[in-house]
DNA sequence: GGCAAACTTGCACACTGGGCATGTATCGTA
DNA sequence: TACGATACATGCCCAGTGTGCAAGTTTGCC
């Protein structure tokens, strides 16, 4: 998938990804809040100063691995065939996702449920969650036609978000009994239903 | 609606306001991230070490007045008539509001237009919206007679604020040219409306 | 008036984010 | 392969932040 790149770019990758592990660890083990950013580039052996130049704060630091799934979230609709609607090219993408990766690790329950836990964890991750809204209300608004600035795009990005995060949530309660695609699908089916 | 509270209630809540409108004049003059708690302190009268007594960071002590906004919406579900449904009593609920305080005050649309300038209050601001989230959908479980942890309450309750946070963004870039209300029922209405 | 509880304030301290200067590894090119 | 340019890591520094603690001060209540 990726073209052979320098040493330089791979380093980066390579310290990034030991900085985003060594956060989560220290986290698991001791919560978030007992963790220093001293504490997490001693584990990672870069120094202080380095830190900052690759996350801005340990919620960064912590999320990365959410940040990256976004993104191939996001590109995953932009390849849909162009035939498709918006709705059906959110459906494909995430359909897609889940079959590429399998069922999500539990590192990503273990994130998930550290968020639920730690309000700077969840704000920052609603946050990133809102980017990603306004750049698949773009891409949607593209498919269909319409101004990316109307409501209607806007809102099918926000439903769709809203129902893969209520579904992750219902699947951490549920202990991860179910598989998360199956869950996904019903609260995806829910929310494409009239209400009221 | 209040009953007579002692001084020291009251001037507690004239330091929190004050406080908080400091914060906003400051903040709208500046930028929230040329502003110091020292500054807000020294606008406000009162000492650095008691801000933290009122609130944790100055994001909070912006975003005061929308944390108001949420109980009181919270407290207009609740208090919505039983025979109504999750649903309707959301609907109810917010119509009460606009209809009581009327078209709401520029100082709210210059608080949502700060947020989305400033990404930590953005952040701040949907995690308040995450728990209003779930005081929501304890509120409609209790209503429709189900599980709190189930998925459809969940679900109502996310849509329903994303319809509002949707409507609130559509106002504020139409620079408030048509009723927020207007555009509210706009956006629940097709929220409620099956899409695909 | 006077005591207790609540609140404010100043001080101290660990932690954070980021600018700047300097050393070091990598890259592109001749 | 050698070398200049560039990107990156590091150390130093400093303003800003959040919070425990130990006073002082105000308010509530008898």
């Amino acid at each position: 998938m990726e073209t052979t790149v320098g040493l330089r770019e791979r380093k980066k990758a390579e310290t990034r990804e030991a900085v985003h592990q060594a956060t989560i660890r220290l986290a698991v083990e001791r919560g978030l809040d007992h963790v220093t950013v001293d504490d997490i580039v001693a584990a990672a052996n870069i120094s202080r100063r380095t830190f900052s130049n690759y996350f801005a704060n340990k919620e960064d630091a912590l999320l990365y691995g959410e940040e990256q799934r976004i993104r191939s979230l996001l590109r995953g609709v932009r390849g849909r065939p162009l035939d498709e609607s918006g709705w059906q090219a959110l459906l494909g993408a995430v359909r897609e996702m889940l079959a590429d990766t399998g069922e999500p690790d539990r590192e990503w329950a273990v994130r998930t449920s550290l968020c639920k836990r730690h309000p700077s964890l969840l704000a920052r991750q609603l946050a990133n969650h809102a980017g990603l809204e306004r750049e698949l209300a773009q891409a949607i608004a593209e498919r269909d036609g319409e101004d990316a600035r109307g409501m209607r795009p806007r809102l099918l990005a926000a439903a769709f978000l809203v129902a893969l995060r209520i579904a992750t949530n219902v699947w951490i309660e549920e202990q991860e009994a179910r598989p998360l695609s199956q869950i996904i699908e019903e609260t995806l089916a829910q929310i494409a239903r009239p209400f009221g």
